[in-house]
DNA sequence: TACGATTGTTACTAAAAGGTTAGTAAGTTG
DNA sequence: CAACTTACTAACCTTTTAGTAACAATCGTA
């Protein structure tokens, strides 16, 4: 029964939702793009105070992720001291839509989901008190 | 400069990016979550299956935490053997289109992307041989 | 008695992700 | 000459995540 869908969608690699978590599932990529898609041109410090508790090295790898992707592109200014600013490419910004609805759904059932999970511990406890 | 988003925004516990990516980021909810849109009521075994690569403890936990949360309902037969069916929510059907946008999304550009990342590997390895 | 079926749990282990610290280039300032 | 700057890189370490394997519960069946 329902093999209208044809399975093969939700295995291995060929999954889109798969490769979309694949490279967005990670915990810098998609808070970069929001910033960059409200900040407009930042420098590699600028990001790092702003987000303020991420490590010079995660920013690094991210940037260097995102910029291999062609999500943002990264202007190198050979000055003394170096400068640095990242953008948003075409591609990037058309991904910001997308995790701005996500974001606004966020904003709008989090609380929800905090009292859930609040209501399902107090259950948990009650039921393993009862049990025995 | 820039002062007027207000910064406070992106640290933190209050971004609701980082809720989002906090529920969401790991590697099997939303893939369940897109499955039960598809298909409806499911058994433990049947995901388990149309998944195909997801350990059992893996689908015990986050099956949970889906339930804890509130996005998915579990139906408990107490039979022999016993039978348990999973099904979306409201709350988890409301979360359903923003994923679908997203794994479309990903369908349409993965392949620019994929592209892109080898264009850029190709340019690192041709700036590491005439760097010197 | 042992097995199979279903949905788990528990303990252990491997791998990935992320953080910390130190160091680099190269010119400017004190 | 030493300290300071920015944007890194590399080595190392810790934490988190996910996977494996074994076992539990329970009744019908062989």
């Amino acid at each position: 029964m329902s093999r209208k869908s044809g399975e093969k969608i939700w295995k291995g690699d060929c999954c889109p939702i798969r490769q979309v978590l694949d490279r967005f599932g990670d915990k810098w990529s998609i808070l970069i793009i929001e910033l960059l898609s409200h900040e407009g041109k930042l420098r590699f410090s600028e990001i790092a105070h702003t987000i303020g508790d991420i490590s010079q090295k995660m920013l690094t790898v991210t940037l260097r992720s995102l910029e291999s992707d062609g999500l943002i592109i990264r202007q190198f200014y050979p000055e003394i001291p170096p400068r640095v600013e990242y953008e948003l490419s075409e591609l990037g910004k058309s991904l910001v839509p997308h995790i701005q609805q996500l974001a606004a759904w966020g904003h709008t059932h989090m609380m929800t989901i905090l009292e859930n999970r609040k209501r399902f511990e107090e259950k948990q406890q009650k039921q393993s008190k009862t049990a025995y």
